[in-house]
DNA sequence: TCGCATACTGTATATAGTTACAGTAGTCCT
DNA sequence: AGGACTACTGTAACTATATACAGTATGCGA
């Protein structure tokens, strides 16, 4: 597939967020006028090279149908909803329909990696993970299923509480290190469960 | 707000699920169509009256701009692109069409804040804000515009060189600390250019 | 049973929007 | 220097869409 010149993506990344923003395609006119082409044909032409190379279709005919395929389309990461888990839950829902708390929605290319069903999100509390920069009332996002490694961040059921902690695997036992002197390491009396493991993290200024 | 007939739901159920399918709403043709109506009239009518109980609005005269607003959509919060500059763009972009590097897409809620067009997003290289807890290759959004309280961290332009710091009044002065002992402190020869304050932060997981 | 709202058919029209044609200027490659 | 390609200005259809106007039928509550 040939590359696109700077405009040319210019064009096609304005298509594509304006159906983000406004929920539908722009029209001719509103591309023209967004870059400030005063002819409509300038407009034309680039879509047209950009339909020619792959990257657009549209509904011969229909207003606002232009849409970005393909790679730009992948490119262009896709919105994915996380569920927002209550800060400290009892148990751990289900697959399927938790009790959200509420959500976030993040693109693909934001966070890093896809979000899939196994992804979910919650608040933190305290600050016990100061030292990993993790802070009170940050968005921490998680995966469930990988099998953590050591030195990675997770959320654990530590005998019925879910915790924040550093997964660290020491004389081959795992157990949970607080990142503050203030808090004490957890080694799991009985149960370890792993309920996920640290991806992305959304912190919103305080003032 | 006056409740819906079992036609009119139908109706905005059919526009709200369109949008989702085909990612524009559908024309008044569309909708005679798919309900079997042969008079577009019929459509227009059952749109005047969800648009009279608030239940639907449209952009007088534009094609395909037909959108559900209630209870759905508001839950909803609305999708916005931000723009991610380049960690050290040698000036400053004006408004219009910055050179963007990439672009976040955050919802309105996740970043506890509505972006607007003085919104934007930088990649924190080092790591002399860690005393902030914002490490290297942290994403910050900051806003264009308002004047930096003391204690807040802002993007500068000091002499000419764009950095990340906290912004501190000292003896009615302003100056740039560096939240890192390792970096110095910035007290800016001549122009102090506060490029904008800190709103938000998303980070990735490196592993 | 009168009035009123919903739920349509049918016709018409102005405007929004797509798309074609004709042409100019600059850049890059050969 | 010439050709291919990008990046535009300007004009002009022609089609798609929104929306107004004029009616008809049916059900429902006062």
């Amino acid at each position: 597939m040939r590359p696109l010149t700077a405009k040319q993506r210019a064009l096609a990344d304005f298509v594509e967020s304006h159906r983000r923003r406004h929920g539908s395609a722009p029209t001719y006119q509103e591309i023209a006028d967004h870059f400030g082409f005063r002819s409509l044909n300038a407009v034309t032409s680039h879509l047209r090279l950009l339909r020619q190379k792959g990257y657009l279709e549209s509904d011969s005919g229909k207003a606002r149908s232009l849409r970005v395929t393909s790679p730009l389309a992948k490119l262009r990461s896709r919105i994915v909803d996380i569920a927002v888990l209550g800060a400290i839950p009892a148990g751990f829902p289900e697959e399927g329909a938790p009790e959200a708390e509420g959500c976030v929605s993040v693109d693909v290319g934001s966070v890093g990696f896809t979000p899939t069903r196994n992804t979910f999100a919650v608040r933190v509390r305290g600050v016990s993970m100061i030292g990993r920069h993790i802070l009170d009332g940050d968005l921490v996002v998680l995966e469930r299923g990988p099998d953590p490694r050591h030195g990675q961040v997770v959320a654990a059921l530590v005998d019925g509480e879910r915790t924040l902690k550093t997964y660290v695997v020491k004389n081959g036992k795992p157990y949970l290190k607080a990142e503050n002197p203030k808090y004490p390491d957890l080694i799991p009396a009985q149960e370890l469960v792993i309920q996920g493991v640290f991806k992305a993290l959304i912190r919103k200024a305080r003032d």
